[in-house]
DNA sequence: GACATGCCTGGAACGATGTTCCAATGAATT
DNA sequence: AATTCATTGGAACATCGTTCCAGGCATGTC
């Protein structure tokens, strides 16, 4: 552990900077992840990028659960530590989705990893601030549960599905052309028997999902503001 | 050189009653899945259970996202198969979620199957029925992709959630034990930090998933309910 | 300065998995 | 009877997560 404190050289390209720690692992797992996808984050990519053996790596994390764990952690409670406070409730539960949303947006593997491992630390305290808000807003002890509940569940489902469409566009790398495959492949079903998925296949299409994300959002929130 | 295809099978003459068929080999991993868990499910467990070898399983079924969609197919269409039409559109998007929701608790690899590649036919299924429940319900054509996509989010956060916990069930196989543990990791946190969380706790030991995910629903359905 | 200690490294080795390949089988057709 | 070809069973291959271990390199002790 002391190999990790550094200002014990004033500076000195001499000692090697390339010293592993837990923070540069997950940095360069992040890189990877962020890159090339989640297939292709590898103990032997990781030893390789960091040029070092898989052994080494191992020092410093338990196995690959725990990496991609901490390197969710990061990316979350990074996404979390802008968020604005003060506002009216609802706002508040907007901003405090809005921020996971885009955090997976830009790293979807953090989606892949919220749906396998839903009680991450900053989970909890996505629950712990989306239940204070809940109560900002008015609903009763009684039914706090069941609206904070709703809300990581909306929240994990988007998680999903934001996660799942990434994946496809690696896999046939421009979005256009992926979105027509899965219209196609759902408009070829019989018109007749499937007439609101074509009619909302078009939607799909066009539609941007931030926006739709948020319209969902409120479904529950005027859901819950009644204090039913 | 050959490869999977689902064409016809000569017609007359039947091979032996214990010959390999795209079927046989799904009810098969569907076993092995209930029974084991997904991790028990590998093509040499499958092969073994079916007195085969790998490359014969391979003849029926391109690849093992393949095997896993068809079964998970299997086992959505086959509890959409049971629900009641003809009742209120209200009762009719709660029936429909509640046959996802109850086949996801039978068989939870389903629920992981969904978080991953959530638009199995099944799930356009889905999509198609709520649709049509939620235009009967009174909702404007411009916000039904709204209300339809935050009502199959919250499915596959439903989904996702339910077969993390089961994955924790199998590894230690008490429920009241997991979720203590759970429950304790939580409230290790600073309760003057995190009071929602602590309160919360002791409704999560005690809740009833199954009420739980009506009652989020019904957020949902209520926040529809006004043609916003 | 020489030695011992213990954290840390690098890569070889192990067991398991998904997948491919291919020789063998046997029913159907000629 | 000969041939064809769908189907089978299992060996072989590449890759993965993980374990193991023989060293390095810094530090503390004599």
């Amino acid at each position: 552990m002391s190999r990790c404190v550094m200002e014990q050289r004033p500076k000195g390209p001499e000692r090697r900077e390339d010293a592993l720690s837990r923070e540069r692992i997950v940095a360069a797992a992040i890189e990877i992840l962020d890159a090339e996808g989640e297939r292709a984050l590898t103990f032997r990519a990781l030893a390789n990028r960091l040029s070092t053996g898989s052994g080494a790596i191992y020092w410093h994390v338990p196995d690959k659960d725990a990496l991609l764990s901490v390197a969710t952690e990061t990316v979350l409670s990074g996404a979390m530590a802008e968020i604005a406070g003060g506002s009216d409730p609802a706002a508040a539960l907007r901003a405090l989705a809005l921020s996971v949303f885009d955090a997976i947006e830009a790293h979807p593997w953090v989606g892949t990893q919220l749906a396998r491992e839903p009680w991450q630390p900053a989970m909890v305290e996505v629950f712990e601030r989306s239940a204070a808000q809940f109560e900002r807003l008015g609903v009763s002890r009684g039914s706090l549960f069941h609206c904070v509940s709703a809300y990581v569940h909306y929240l994990l489902g988007t998680a999903a599905q934001t996660a799942a469409a990434a994946r496809h566009k690696f896999a046939a790398s421009d979005r256009p052309a992926v979105l027509a495959a899965i219209v196609e492949r759902w408009t070829r079903r019989d018109p007749a028997q499937y007439p609101f998925v074509h009619r909302l296949a078009e939607q799909v299409r066009t539609h941007d999902e931030r926006e739709a994300f948020l319209a969902g959002l409120d479904l529950i929130l005027a859901g819950a503001k009644p204090t039913r």
